[in-house]
DNA sequence: CGTGGCATTGAAAACCGTCAAAATCCGTGG
DNA sequence: CCACGGATTTTGACGGTTTTCAATGCCACG
């Protein structure tokens, strides 16, 4: 739906076309923040042989929930979101993934995945082909030490929502949002201070456990208190302290 | 602090003492349940080369948040609660185990835990040192699948969690909360519809982000609607549809 | 038999969700 | 270039659910 302009073939997704090419860890900027992180040239090459690229649009996705899974994928560029869909239809959203972060390991518990991947923008992903990966780094245990260590921060990141849902107020929540992005943003190379966001204010709020409403409200809040400057989708943070300050309080009393 | 009586030596962890026995995964009646699923013979022998066992205590911790990581454990008799404590001092509950789950995965991302486990009653698990399962997983494919297997699930079981947490009422939560804990019972050979809880009812609020007056009064209601029976910290699932009913039903309308 | 932790129950208040309406933005097509 | 329509966002008023505060009861354990 969202496909005008750029009209060539981009179909063919486990060959080696424009649309997914062969991929090169070993020159790829996001080396240090992805599964590639501390790997040897030599190893590095190897990842090169098993890891192809594939495009994503906005708004397209890159799995569903019920697909056989094959791959766990690193985003290089954009935006995604992942999302459960309930019983009665109603979307929960799990997680928003920027550069260097890996997608469809819920996958590998029963090889069918679980949850939605949608680009929130225009995006590239290497795909890593999970059978490889298993192979790969039974010879290359540094490797295999990465995968692990991105497994276990995704329980952990997990963990750190659950405390969130858990125990969190609106605005606590909100914060901790905003601060967690601009975060991620710095250690992309971003402004930590000034952003778009790529979701919805519904998306936010899923994901947070809130209704669009009150996400929208707190946001005019934290506007209006001078923590933030909210335009549309444009987000300044004027006072990180301030919003960390919302976060310890919360707690306390 | 609940510690009294038994007042043999139980300190050396990482040596095989009375505390600490050598494991015998081909003999486990839990190998069905646990990490050890699916291995051939002669693997679940190289598997017992690197497996102790550790008694641990009522109330006593497995590991707390903050020390070094070096083993993941596998439950093999009792129960279990993982939790975090939040910069103020409140508790989050983060799951509750029992025999054939695993604790400690999410040590591997940093080195050092994030989380408590502590025992709710007298329990003993199996100590798989974190090294030498790298090692061992690298010469056995099938120990390598399921140990991913074991990670993505707990990757799973935390999103089911945030589903829960960020879109259920109360009485959906404590309704999902009892269903959840009847099929584990029974997968593990005991009464479906009837069991002790081994946790308080703050633990139960605080895995569900409730308060544990709500937790009481919720299971108040259900026990006067017939649905349970509760007293104290025993309860019977009287009509197990009726709990399931709830749930589809408050994600409509 | 008394103490302390845990659980239950009630009443009031806070917080967030629901419903509703208006405003703004964005892509499309005239 | 401007006008239009749909999606998204903002804002307000109200109501429901859960929390908070408080008091009582129950049970296990010493």
């Amino acid at each position: 739906m969202i496909n005008r302009g750029c009209a060539v073939e981009h179909k063919t997704f486990f060959s080696i076309t424009p649309a997914t090419m062969r991929a090169a860890c070993s020159q790829c900027n996001m080396r240090e923040l992805c599964i590639a992180v501390g790997l040897e040239d030599q190893d590095l090459h190897k990842l090169d042989q098993i890891v192809a690229r594939r495009k994503i649009k906005r708004g397209e996705h890159l799995y569903r929930a019920g697909d056989t899974f094959s791959s766990i994928y690193a985003v290089r560029t954009g935006f995604f979101k992942t999302d459960l869909i309930g019983d009665e239809g109603q979307e929960q959203v799990t997680g928003f993934q920027m550069a260097g972060e890996i997608l469809g390991m819920d996958g590998i518990s029963t090889d069918i995945h679980v949850c939605n991947a949608t680009a929130l923008e225009d995006s590239e992903v290497c795909i890593i082909p999970y059978e490889n990966l298993e192979t790969l780094s039974r010879e290359v245990p540094s490797l295999q030490r990465q995968f692990h260590k991105f497994m276990s921060r995704e329980i952990v990141r997990d963990q750190g929502l659950m405390v969130l849902l858990g125990s969190m107020k609106a605005e606590e929540r909100i914060a901790a949002f905003l601060l967690n992005l601009s975060t991620r943003m710095k250690a992309r190379g971003y402004s930590s201070s000034e952003f778009h966001l790529r979701m919805t204010r519904e998306e936010i709020g899923s994901y947070l456990g809130l209704k669009l409403e009150t996400v929208s409200r707190t946001l005019s809040k934290f506007d209006a208190e001078g923590l933030i400057g909210v335009q549309h989708k444009h987000i300044r943070i004027l006072n990180s302290q301030g919003l960390h300050d919302l976060l310890d309080h919360g707690t306390s009393s």
